[in-house]
DNA sequence: AAGACGGGGAA
DNA sequence: TTCCCAGTCTT
């Protein structure tokens, strides 16, 4: 069998099966434009499942790109919380607002313009193109790859660009006459039912018979794919910080930086224990140097707080990141004349935490510090247990005046916030902090203390 | 070309 | 537990 009557078979085949087999989605209700632009954000590398109820929700909150355009970025920000990839988020907003602009808020049909737009690519643009307007552009996303190096047994590297540019060609010839909507979604879905990455369902695939990666037995080993880099390790010291007097039932979180690791989204204060030595985790760290860094660095960040004792450990995986988590309950202190002196001290204490940094080739650059630092970090959890005592401590020590000229309240410029539980539903967290913070307020580290 | 950028599901 | 999934933007 020749390759244009592969090609014809494949394409016939599988639109008769999608005909067939297509699964009802929210998105694929109406040929509105819109939907199908803020599901294919959605969709990437995010699961149908996980997506629908966000899709559904989106959609009742922004029903137009107006709507979205003209929504606080708070809001938009929480209605994706917990979908990860949070510029998508951003881009989207910041892209209906250029539909607004530059085309009177009815999405562009022209493919220079639809690839013009924020968080669209080169996928995004052919699925938008293809999916809402009919039109033979190619959509190769993970899923058509997989089923076209399969069906057509390719070797290249699905990672290397040049592939994809490949696949494109490849994917915009097989489009029936007048069918690439239908055609282009057929392929997906063959690539999310039946052509699967583990453990494909050949026998019940519609174009089993020609595909040359089954017939080669090679059905899994294709697609040729490199290995990710394994995420780096990094061992993070959290606080709960609970509030008294005027904060009184309320827990302190700060906003994250406008970019970045999980932009402008809610957390709780927490700084980095220790750098992890190369291709190894840092370890946990004692808990008393533990909760002396912790304290100083909310001094530096303005806040006087008194370490109770280890809430939890938890851990939250990124893709290129993985945060192994100690959790401390502490508890706001009142102002008085011993703090700038405490403080002066954790500030030490969080210095030479900083100036650890420089030491990640050590192997095991959180012990070495909590030894060397052993004598700070005992009077700082001291002082900070019994602040009426040992207040000329500090005195003759010259990096504690430093850090006493120097400590101006705040830090970094981070936006700081006293919260309550009914204040979860307007702030967007990140997965790992809703479920700290949602532990707390349910009173599950309600026995911790020294 | 390579790294940054989340979170969940399946084996 | 361990493994896998993989679009766009930035540098």
């Amino acid at each position: 069998m020749g390759l244009l009557e592969q090609k014809r078979h494949f394409s016939v085949n599988l639109l008769d099966w999608y005909m067939v087999n297509r699964r009802d989605l929210p998105w694929r209700r109406h040929n509105n434009p819109y939907f199908t632009w803020v599901s294919e954000i959605m969709l990437q590398q995010t699961r149908v499942d996980t997506v629908i109820p966000y899709f559904n929700r989106f959609i009742g909150n922004f029903p137009t790109v107006q709507a979205l355009a003209e929504a606080p970025e708070e809001e938009v920000l929480k209605n994706w919380e917990g979908l990860g990839y949070y510029s998508r988020a951003r881009n989207l907003q910041a892209a209906a607002r250029q539909v607004m602009e530059l085309h009177g808020g009815e999405m562009p049909q022209d493919k220079q313009a639809v690839f013009a737009l924020k968080g669209v690519g080169p996928y995004t643009a052919g699925a938008i193109l293809s999916i809402a307007f009919n039109q033979p552009q190619p959509a190769v996303d993970g899923n058509v790859m997989r089923v076209l190096s399969r069906y057509f047994l390719i070797d290249e590297d699905i990672m290397k660009g040049s592939t994809r540019v490949l696949m494109e060609e490849l994917a915009g010839e097989l489009i029936p006459e007048g069918r690439a909507r239908d055609f282009n979604q057929a392929l997906m879905e063959l690539g999310a039912l039946v052509c699967t990455p583990k453990a494909p369902h050949c026998l019940t695939c519609p174009v089993m018979e020609q595909c040359s990666g089954r017939i080669a037995g090679r059905e899994l080993t294709l697609p040729v794919k490199t290995k990710a880099k394994p995420p780096r390790p990094e061992q993070r010291l959290v606080a709960i910080v609970e509030g008294r007097g005027a904060h009184r039932g309320r827990v302190l979180v700060r906003q994250r930086p406008a970019t970045g690791l999980l932009a402008r989204m809610w957390e709780l204060p927490h700084v980095l224990a220790a750098p992890a030595a190369a291709g190894k985790a840092a370890g946990p760290l004692a808990d008393e140097p533990a909760m002396a860094l912790l304290a100083g660095s909310l001094w530096a960040e303005g806040f006087a707080a008194r370490p109770e004792g280890l809430a939890t450990h938890a851990e939250h995986v990124f893709s290129h990141i993985v945060w192994s988590l100690q959790v401390y309950k502490c508890t706001e202190q009142d102002q008085s004349n011993e703090l700038p002196l405490i403080a002066a001290e954790a500030r030490a204490a969080y210095d030479a935490q900083a100036a650890g940094k420089d030491h990640s080739s050590s192997a095991s650059a959180a012990s070495e510090l909590a030894t060397t630092h052993s004598e700070q970090f005992h009077s700082v959890t001291s002082l900070l247990s019994n602040p009426s005592e040992d207040a000329d401590l500090l005195d003759e020590s010259p990096v504690a005046y430093d850090a006493q000229l120097t400590l101006t309240g705040k830090g970094d410029g981070l936006t700081y916030r006293w919260i309550g539980p009914e204040d979860m539903d307007k702030m967007a967290f990140p997965n790992i902090f809703l479920k700290l913070i949602s532990s707390y307020f349910a009173g599950a580290y309600d026995d911790v203390n020294e």
